[in-house]
DNA sequence: GTATATGCAAATGTTTTGCAGCTAA
DNA sequence: TTAGCTGCAAAACATTTGCATATAC
């Protein structure tokens, strides 16, 4: 996925930023690594590679900055970092996160589901509560991990 | 709702944890304040009240106790601190949080629906993943925010 | 030219940890 | 008695901020 340039330099100039290398260089990292929720010193390690004189706190006030644009989105699977991925280019108005989060091997992978509108107009009428935006995480068991404990257990019974 | 001295020293005792003072009245504030998501150092202040000699890293350490004996739930806000609330009582081998969190006031509510389970299953037969645990966070207004709004604009229109 | 952005280092703020003394069982 | 717990202070950690310099426009 490449970065439109003149649109991100067009985004930029109208709510009175500039565009820089380093803003481009991480915005280009994210869009290369879709769905890979990569945390800030992760997108920090791959743009030094091209970009060594870049500073880690650069990055961190980036990413701020792509969020405020709504270029990407944020999410926090609960292990003391915060998270970031370039954003879905189909549902621009609700930012969706579905995360499955495997508990055994820690995998990360994301899910699209439609489902949650009928929750969200429920909540809308039975409490008074509009919903702007939502996010869910589904923690539990990947395939992989529940195929190997199958062989697993498979192996245990033969010994 | 007042916590069981004696089923939480057993409960204790089965992991060869000790019961103590402190462990006992971090358990209380938390029982005693269901549904406030309280941070840690929330927890600490109504602690030291009646216990002017506690440490904070001991409310930190008896928090994980409790989250390991699945007595209080861990929630995440995203504004920088984690917080607890104890567990409820009906619903034991699935901890379900959802939360409605006001985007303008900040409030946080909780509320309680099953319709996620046919998300779940859902999940289990397209992706083969197994869920255990969920987390549901709706982003939005809730009914106060929206009523002062609506009143503003109307005193607005009659100005 | 000037307003904005950067890099560095220092600061921040929550949470964790090391350790000597204390307490429950 | 002794294994486990506590309080304190220091450390750890991700993230933010101040400031002088550099850069986009």
């Amino acid at each position: 996925m490449a970065v439109d340039r003149d649109r991100f330099k067009s985004l930029l100039k109208e709510k009175g930023f500039k565009m820089t290398r380093q803003r481009l260089v991480v915005l280009e990292v994210l869009a290369e690594n879709p769905e890979q929720h990569l945390t800030a010193e992760e997108i920090y390690e791959r743009v030094k590679v091209e970009n060594p004189d870049i500073g880690l706190a650069t990055v961190y006030r980036t990413v701020q900055l792509l969020l405020e644009l709504e270029l990407i989105d944020r999410i926090n699977l609960d292990d003391g970092f915060i998270r970031y991925e370039i954003g879905s280019i189909e549902e621009k108005e609700h930012h969706r996160y579905h995360h499955l989060i495997c508990m055994r091997c820690g995998k990360v992978s994301a899910f699209q589901d439609d489902m949650l509108e009928a929750l969200e107009s429920g909540v809308r009428e039975a409490l008074g509560f509009q919903v702007i935006d939502h996010e869910v995480k589904l923690y539990g068991y990947c395939k992989d991990c529940l195929e190997k404990e199958t062989n697993n257990r498979l192996q245990e019974e033969r010994v």
